[in-house]
DNA sequence: TTGTAGGCGTTATCAT
DNA sequence: ATGATAACGCCTACAA
């Protein structure tokens, strides 16, 4: 908001009308070339800045977009995953709000929890972009009944909103066959929430790399934690003591438990990938630096952020049109985890 | 802001007056129970979510904090470094602007850059927070002259405005006196950037150490880079080659610089901490994970987030208050990198 | 090219 | 307890 300084005060001293100093503002033609220089040098000279309260009252359009994330706090976040995650979400959502000439607002569930602090979120902008998670079902219905609402990270859903995810199960699937085109038959899943529309996905996608193999795949994981470290540690030394012995390969179902899995096979003596390859999903900046550097399935998180801008700012435009649900491609990553030996990384 | 329905709306619907709907949705006294009642199942009914640019507009007070980072782009951020920074410094920010019944619009300078679009930021925003470096001083300076302003992650600039950072001398010295606790005689330093006020300030710590243990310090530093993983391998390498004998330890200007030393270091087939001991700042979460763990001194990012939103907070408030230059304590973070044997992480 | 004036949706003051 | 009614600062027809 502008400090003191109007626009009143900008065109009294400039000796011209508000609506003058309007049109300079906005480089609108039919203003006289001296007219603009000096209401320039006003402005210049006043310091004024616009007041986007007023300027959004008068547009219906204040500029703004929301995007709330799912606070995972001590958990995930320890580790720096949801961190660059949201990080890079962020950053394709700046850009792409930036070129519509909209700045990005930002909050975190943890601190929007409570009863219904995403409402008063909601007074500040145009639109709320959420990751799928962060609200019950129920509140993003009705969220969505108040304000335009996109959707990211979020698998198919049953609320009817614009939604834009990785392809959670071709991503799975790439990996799969990637692992078993190393000759392992025996590729285990551990798995992430069962809550998960997206860890549901990564096993389907799992499971149907192994059919179309030929390959038995169980209709449940076996094994599954909750995309933590420690959840995917903990899944790992489940998966050792319930068999006689170990898989030959692992699809793990992000890159955080896939370093977790990690640790278990090394305190069970295993090697990887020599005795049990691996592989992750997500491709979080730790997977290249950890030993050996995690295979995996990368998502396109600027990607997402972009597109989930461009998809929120297109309901705001038109709040009626039918709302789509998109999925972009995920990248397989090559690295040592899976057994290859070629630094396939970028 | 609010989709189509307003405040009359829901006062006709409600059989009353704007101003006792403004009462309900404020929960002021002086308004009978069955008023409320019946404004609140009209508001739910109806969907109302109020119009933040007009309220921002009457109260003169958007409840909006803008935070400005500067975008590292490929460089820092390919390693996750400037994501977590910003991350922590963000949450740290949301939690206190909360706290005070704000929200946070957040903007990156590479984004923001081009002529002047922090000034069109400064329009949907009642005071911003930049980071260092993100801005020129002359437009620090201008900023600051229009709206409040707070900066984070200064060392002791020359431009007047509230600042707030972790107290660079300090960190370093102390990590440097570490290391010399081990008896390592030779401790050379490896810079950041020249212009950087906190690099310097650091290589400032790292002296003060060196001569309170009566050791003799340069003037100026031997090697430097630009705070970037290879920076640090470069200046590294180019440290080995312009000494006969590498030094014993090296006190490194950043950890995402000390990463890329200690590939240096194992390029040159010295061991870490054995041959060489190393200790790097800032506390990345990659500082754990790499081999051995480093030993850093860790900045309190959420701290330096949440004090600088409340600086900006009172200066918004008190916009001619005194700015005031805030320092937070460094913490020692000792792990193996430095030749500490036991495992001092939290 | 320039100016006038109504409207945007809330808040808040002042009556009632 | 409730209701009119000025601000708030900008945008934008519409006039001149």
């Amino acid at each position: 908001m502008g400090g003191r300084v109007t626009i009143y005060e900008v065109a009294r001293e400039a000796g011209v009308s508000i609506a003058s100093v309007s049109r300079v503002l906005h480089g609108q033609n039919g203003v006289s070339e001296l007219t603009r220089e000096r209401v320039g040098a006003v402005i210049e000279r006043l310091g004024y800045v616009a007041n986007g309260a007023a300027r959004g009252l008068a547009r219906k359009r204040l500029g703004v977009l929301g995007f709330v994330f799912c606070d995972l706090e001590e958990s995930a976040t320890s580790d720096g995953v949801t961190p660059f995650y949201s990080h890079e979400i962020v950053r394709g959502a700046e850009r792409a709000a930036r070129r519509a000439g909209d700045a990005i607002l930002l909050a975190s569930t943890h601190s929007v929890s409570g009863h219904g602090q995403v409402f008063e979120l909601a007074t500040k902008v145009d639109g709320l972009a959420v990751m799928a998670g962060s609200l019950s079902a129920t509140d993003l219905r009705r969220l969505a009944a108040r304000v335009p609402v996109a959707c990211f990270a979020a698998g198919r859903g049953s609320v009817d909103v614009d939604s834009i995810c990785v392809d959670n199960f071709g991503g799975a699937r790439a990996v799969t066959e990637h692992l078993l085109e190393h000759g392992f038959g025996d590729v285990a899943f551990v798995a992430g929430p069962k809550r998960s529309a997206e860890a549901r996905a990564r096993f389907n996608g799992y499971r149907r790399a192994l059919g179309d193999a030929g390959l038995d795949a169980p209709k449940q994981p076996e094994v599954g934690g909750d995309f933590t470290e420690s959840g995917g540690e903990n899944a790992v030394e489940q998966l050792l003591s319930k068999r006689h012995r170990p898989p030959r390969a692992l699809v793990v179902g992000n890159d955080q438990m896939a370093v977790g899995a990690m640790r278990a096979l090394a305190h069970a003596g295993l090697d990887v990938p020599g005795d049990v390859a691996l592989a992750g999903f997500d491709d979080i900046p730790l997977a290249r630096h950890v030993t050996p550097a995690l295979t995996t399935a990368r998502q396109p998180m600027r990607a997402i952020g972009e597109k989930c801008a461009q998809l929120l700012s297109r309901r705001i435009e038109q709040p009626d049109v039918e709302p789509v649900m998109l999925a972009l491609p995920a990248g397989l990553i090559v690295r040592k985890s899976c057994g290859c030996t070629e630094n396939g990384d970028e």
